[in-house]
DNA sequence: GGAACTTAACCGACCGGACGGTACAGAGAT
DNA sequence: ATCTCTGTACCGTCCGGTCGGTTAAGTTCC
């Protein structure tokens, strides 16, 4: 039988113990990221957090993980007819990200904080997305253009730089739209 | 007499200290940064550092001090006349770290990591810009795209980011030029 | 069925090291 | 002598990681 073992929540806690760790980054910082912490905010004792992620390396490398996850599944939601796909769906993971207040972005924060290593994997699905956006755009230097304000979007979001209001934004998302619309 | 002290070099010890900072930051990542690992960097003792920042807080807040002043006189030099100026400087600033091995930026990681309320000078000094910048354009959505994009610029470089080779990222700066001038 | 054992999941005390900060003594310059 | 700066020894805390339990569920054998 496999039966959900004998745990109370049916839920694997290796995900709670994720979702605590953003939670904690969202409200405290990236830096406070600490095994007890998270333990506690998850429910569970330190040790019980060291079962499931051997050490925190493990744990925030785990954060990129779901982080890469949640990007390829919005990547993947994106129509497969669309002209500059990839692009599209960077841009939607962003605004996507927008409104959840455990923010995964924090975990490159944690990661690039404590061993920028962590970020490797980032980087390779990076370039490889990359890759993809600029030979959909045939060397357009506006699809670069694009990518590079999407992610000063996203970093904007995550370290509370001033916006401009809600307003400009908007329309830099409408222009973003604009933008790639035009690229094919 | 306003003599440089006893000190071998005569250069202010606090600069020392400050560059020593940077470069263990870039060397080994923001986290790396702590007293006594500066203090080796800089060639004096965890005392000397600490009779000049009297606490790591202090330092922090003196990297992004000195960041801030170098991006200031960096838009300082943009000549008067000019239109969009301040977006200019921003892109200059940027342009400018490229080459830098001790990049300033990697301060900001390390101020949002331990504490993120230091990040509020730099916020409000962004904000003030951004004002300007948006102002100069009119509402054009193009301008913040620019202001987007470089921020994204900025944190590919520090993060070591995938950023499709010299000659793409050459295609970029001149094509932000180009956004810059058509603002007017 | 039930005793004996294994395994999964977790707890929490503890250790060792790192780190921020303090105290104080001493060295130079004036 | 005094003021300014620097070195060093030290303290308390925090944190990552270890380790010996403990509990409950599952398995095996009779």
């Amino acid at each position: 039988m496999t039966m959900r073992k004998h745990s109370a929540e049916p839920r694997n806690a290796s995900l709670k113990i994720l979702e605590a760790a953003r939670a904690i980054a969202a409200r405290e910082g990236a830096g406070k990221i600490t095994i007890e912490a998270v333990a506690k905010e998850a429910g569970l004792s330190k040790g019980g957090v060291l079962y499931n992620f051997p050490t925190k390396k493990a744990l925030l490398s785990g954060l990129l993980d779901q982080m890469l996850a949640a990007h390829r599944e919005s990547l993947a939601k994106v129509p497969e007819r669309q002209p500059a796909r990839t692009l599209r769906g960077h841009l939607e993971t962003v605004l996507q990200s927008q409104d959840l207040d455990d923010d995964l972005s924090m975990a490159i924060l944690a990661a690039a904080a404590s061993d920028p290593r962590l970020l490797d994997p980032l980087r390779t699905e990076l370039t490889c997305d990359l890759e993809r956006i600029l030979s959909d755009a045939k060397g357009s230097p506006d699809a670069m253009i694009a990518v590079l304000a999407i992610q000063g979007l996203r970093f904007q979001m995550l370290l509370n730089l001033p916006d401009g209001g809600a307003d400009i934004r908007e329309g830099v998302i409408e222009r973003l739209r604009t933008i790639i619309d035009e690229l094919e």
